[in-house]
DNA sequence: TTGAAAGCGCTAACAC
DNA sequence: GTGTTAGCGCTTTCAA
């Protein structure tokens, strides 16, 4: 019933040594034997078993794919659209996804993902703020890895990230093209790195249009980047400003928040204020009116950690260490032209 | 560096096969040496290796998961949803999932999926409508087989599917429980098993509190149940009734097009017609009115199937073999009370 | 360019 | 109750 390389080389008159050779593509292997071994396979329908490959050549074909509890379990489905980014990626590939989760509070003791310990898998996939203890651990391992979304405070690795600099830099040139030059940025925690980046985008863009950047203007407290921080934000911001034409959020989210305060209290979005946001949820479009917002390809930060770590684990020396995904501006119907 | 089981037998004075004994936790070994080789496990900090079992045992740990790419890559997330419950319970379960996808246009000449071949998993789950000859080729590989919303034309497989018919009723109930008699369903293919039993739900309601089941208020023409073809048969059928106060949709796809038909004739809802859709899509809540509707939870699904094939596999003569997962009525703001 | 043979790390008969 | 041993199906020196 059940096809192995001896039955291929025994069909092909070679010895399992010559098939294996030929499987691999070695190149020390003729070309008329290899089209004979060739054809055997192809006769007897025989792919080689994954488990008796990976007992000696310690591949297993296998990617881990690692996440936190709370971030495989939001609602908004970030970093489970990043994940299906990389099955699919994985396809092509020719790799597996195994995925694991874990809790935020990983400690030293705590067991490594089964998959590391039973030697499952020839890189891990890391993605968003996972424990720093996980990351040292991990280390001894000795085995590739790839961060997407978060810079280790630690190591040297492969990371994808998005362009998070250039976002900033594009929905407020967006909103200086429509006219306005009073631009305020809703940010959250600028200790994160996205934001800070986000920040930075802003700024430049403003600098270089000659638009003087006004702390006034600049919201940088509210302590996690969310909905109901947009909203206290927003109205901060309105009491320290009163002629604020336009807002840059640093993510959709928080742009919700800001839109729900303006509608609150009889600001129309976009006539009197124009949103950007960031990230595009999928909840943009229902909005009302569906949100302009800088695109974040989450499917791509998947597919290019994957080509990432393939390339590492097939080729040792690479120089690629850093990709950023770009990200696209999505015109929608919370901004609008000024005169 | 690394541990493996001779390292273990030696710590713990014993022999390799009274390691593994102990592993696969046989009842044949004193407590006394149990207890030796867990403490040595536990010093050297062991973990048996994936393929070295798997080659030897014919037990990868991992399941496949089928689907078809365009329901991988459609966009509204059901597919990838149980997908999601399938990981989330194979944590649990000690399994991995390897997910792969296939075109729709399969055919009996094709390769199997890689896992398959490479006879890298233990069972394998197939979400959605799939090729016939797939299921064919896959039966001749006798490997634990279950199916997650869709019934097989033959063979005798375990199936996780959702309770339509008593969702049918459920969403039925709610609008006669509202004061409502003239209710239309809106449907699609009644070929399509789902939507059909959301019709056989519908008349037995209807029939059960005594009101006429009429051909005229029930739409099954459309060919797929798709927001545009709501739009049209809300529309039909509104031309043949006069009276409708309230409608079933097969699917909040359809219930959309529908809302969006009586948006543009200017028919409130829910103040002239009340509206039911079915499966609670994720942009439900961003709807205006936002939609009452039957909760398919598609995470319980995955969560179900795995269950089954763990069942299955581990337990060779189960009885069941047919899982129907309860759907939820939500209560939001298309229906509304009348008099 | 090919083959013989060792062995990857484990499990499962079968002895003892 | 525990040990011995023979592989599982493949890759990889090393010889020829």
């Amino acid at each position: 019933m059940k096809i192995t390389i001896k039955d291929v080389a025994k069909k092909a008159g070679v010895s399992t040594a010559t098939v294996s050779l030929v499987i691999t593509n070695n190149s020390r292997i003729s070309q008329d034997t290899r089209k004979k071994v060739l054809k055997a396979i192809k006769d007897l329908d025989y792919t080689p078993s994954r488990s008796a490959r990976g007992l000696v050549s310690k591949k297993t074909g296998n990617l881990g794919f690692i996440l936190t509890d709370d971030h495989f379990l939001r609602t908004e489905p970030f970093y489970t659209r990043i994940f299906l980014g990389t099955e699919f990626a994985a396809h092509v590939h020719d790799f597996y996804i195994l995925l694991t989760t874990l809790p935020n509070t990983f400690s030293i003791d705590d067991p490594l993902p089964r998959f590391v310990r039973e030697k499952n898998v020839d890189g891990i996939i890391i993605a968003g703020k996972v424990p720093t203890t996980l990351i040292q651990k991990l280390e001894k391992y000795k085995i590739p890895l790839v961060f997407i979304d978060y810079v280790p405070p630690m190591g040297e690795f492969p990371i994808v990230l998005m362009d998070n600099i250039s976002g900033g830099e594009t929905a407020t040139k967006h909103l200086i093209d429509l006219g306005h030059k009073n631009i305020a940025f809703l940010g959250g925690d600028v200790q994160h790195p996205s934001i800070a980046d986000r920040l930075v985008g802003y700024k430049r863009m403003l600098e270089k249009h000659n638009i003087t950047v006004s702390s006034k203007l600049i919201s940088t407290g509210s302590p996690e980047p969310i909905k109901e921080e947009g909203y206290k934000a927003m109205k901060s911001l309105l009491s320290k400003n009163n002629n604020i034409s336009a807002v840059f959020a640093c993510n959709d989210a928080m742009a919700l928040g800001a839109m729900q305060y303006l509608k609150d209290i009889g600001i129309d979005v976009p006539g009197k204020i124009s949103i950007v946001g960031f990230d595009d949820i999928e909840s943009n479009i229902f909005l009302n009116p569906p949100l302009t917002t800088i695109r974040v390809p989450k499917i791509d930060l998947g597919v290019e950690a994957v080509k990432l770590l393939s390339e590492r684990i097939t080729n040792k020396n690479i120089a690629r260490k850093k990709v950023l995904v770009p990200v696209e501006l999505i015109i929608r119907e919370s901004t609008r032209k000024i005169s």
